[in-house]
DNA sequence: ATATTATTACGATTAAATTCGTATGTAATA
DNA sequence: TATTACATACGAATTTAATCGTAATAATAT
């Protein structure tokens, strides 16, 4: 099994706000994050430090402002995330947990129709 | 919109054996928490306690071993979970949440029927 | 050169979550 | 009745997460 990573609440928005941008400095960082919390610049950098330990993240120092890049992809989030979900709020029952999204969130058309598309493949490959 | 509630990790792992069973003692819960942590008995009781304060469960007193029901359904912390979730790792798109469940766990015949079902019934409506 | 501004480093505090020990009460049992 | 087994209550300690102030340093502007 790969490594684990457990970020907390608040390096999970950090990581998902350095995924959007790719890389960005703290200063950047801590723009988004006043748009929704009100706390200190320092609060943030010191975040962005542990993260750094942890390895969470990785940083550029060449530069006086040191450049922030997550350490790994969005998607191994998104699939940890996604299992554990299941496990502790679906039963296990991953079909259970596409209901709920479908049935609670507005999709396109051909967001529909590329998911029909996946379960016509998967039914062919049984 | 509904009143939030916000439960902690361990918190959460106690609702969800308090929604396999329906409810359970503070004896029955710790047996299954202890198959996958090792903690001792009171401290099982004390999150159970402060989940009570807290209003996430409600308890029978009625005997003298008390006797707790999760305070809310099982489905709703489902959405909850499920729309953070949307928002913070998926940047507001569920159909890509739907095409990463679907991809990465198994579903039988009928579940994947369902949702085929379903998506059109959705389209239908449009 | 000096002052201003931006940045990191880091210790310390606060807040929240988790853990456990001990006291106490109640029911069953020897 | 005395002992044992379980249960709750509750305070306190520990651990983890989050917040911030201050100092040091580097870059920039005057």
């Amino acid at each position: 099994m790969s490594k684990q990573f457990k970020p907390t609440e608040s390096e999970l928005e950090i990581l998902s706000i350095l995924w959007d941008k790719g890389n960005a400095s703290v200063r950047e960082v801590h723009e988004v994050v006043q748009l929704t919390k009100d706390v200190g610049y320092t609060t943030t950098l010191k975040l962005m430090q542990i993260m750094h330990e942890k390895g969470l993240v990785s940083r550029n120092e060449a530069s006086k402002t040191h450049i922030y890049t997550p350490a790994f992809e969005k998607e191994k989030a998104q699939e940890q995330y996604i299992s554990k979900m299941i496990k502790t709020l679906f039963s296990g029952n991953s079909a259970q947990l596409v209901l709920q999204a479908l049935g609670n969130h507005q999709s396109s058309h051909e967001e529909l129709a590329e998911i029909k598309l996946l379960i016509e493949q998967i039914e062919k490959r049984k």
